[in-house]
DNA sequence: GTCTATATGCCGATAGAC
DNA sequence: GTCTATCGGCATATAGAC
């Protein structure tokens, strides 16, 4: 038979996707290589065909879920949504509580610390690819001061809102850190 | 011997005094208790003399932490330190780069997300205490909106330059953090 | 209270059959 | 490439001596 050989692009490409959604959730040592690849509908001993090792599946999967966190974010708004727009949809109480198309950024933020430079790498990566796009959607340079500042707020509002989680003050970070953005962007300052 | 009365509570200090720099600088999953022992100067058997389970260790060791990580910022600073001094200590390279009297808030953030409520609750009572911290240096309400946004960028700001590392870019959010917070805090708006 | 020793389980990585 | 089986290590928690 000839499928096998794509096969195992298909094979790798579920494994990631699993791998993105369960990572992103619950972080690197929550999530155990069994679980990951039951997800993909395959078992353990088939993972080392695939990837080196776990850490070098996580950095994968740090980019793969930024992708899928940004694709979501972007359905259904206009063709070219404001900040704003952008900031409702992330900074709102459904993407705290999770689910798929979760973002690394915020879920992972204090996981990355002591991992090696592949996956440290990945996320600075992520980062700026995220900054680069508030950047965008704001109509300046990509070096913006402001453009990072949404991002601090962004990514530091939802981590704290998942952290409080159904304490009423989750909710009032959400409110502040998306009345920030819009104070902080609306004045024309130039650093 | 009568001196088993004071022996208790003294090693039940120790304990809580390692727990508290180790899981703040590596999160929970990544110490394990016979570290902390050693840290304290005991064995892995002694432990459960103290505390019921790991967990129950680690809610406490997070309000450790933050009061020591309170204090460290509050050294040589004028008795009643501006917001300014307190973003300026708060927001640096040294801080995000850890070492003892790191803040668990910052480092932590992701950390708490499937603990069980104990921790969650103590999180949350350090955060509240956090915010009103800042809330009292700017000489406000502590319900004021500016107190909380001041928070989510300290702490987000915070996590986000550890995450980065060694990248330039790190850096930079320290700084713009750092102005984003003089320039909300400046306006005397009110919501 | 503190120690040593151990029960019990999980996980990452490897070996070998198909 | 994928499977089953297993090695080796480490973790939490417990048992029992002192």
């Amino acid at each position: 038979m000839a499928w096998s050989k794509t096969h195992k692009p298909q094979s790798r490409e579920a494994i990631v996707t699993a791998a993105a959604m369960l990572f992103t959730e619950r972080g690197y040592e929550r999530v155990g290589i069994d679980e990951v690849m039951a997800a993909a509908g395959l078992t353990r001993g088939a993972f080392y065909a695939h990837f080196d090792s776990k850490s070098a599946l996580y950095a994968e999967a740090i980019a793969v879920a930024a992708i899928r966190a940004r694709d979501h974010i972007l359905e259904r708004t206009p063709v070219t949504p404001s900040l704003a727009d952008i900031t409702e949809r992330y900074l709102s109480r459904e993407r705290a509580d999770g689910g798929s198309n979760s973002c690394p950024l915020a879920f992972l933020a204090t996981d990355i610390q002591l991992r090696n430079q592949q996956v440290r790498d990945a996320y600075a990566r992520v980062f700026k690819g995220f900054v680069g796009n508030i950047a965008g959607a704001d109509q300046r340079d990509k070096q913006d001061t402001a453009a990072l500042q949404a991002a601090v707020l962004m990514v530091g509002g939802l981590a704290l809102a998942r952290a409080l989680g159904d304490d009423p003050i989750g909710d009032q970070v959400l409110a502040v850190s998306k009345k920030a953005i819009a104070q902080l962007t609306d004045n024309t300052q130039r650093s």
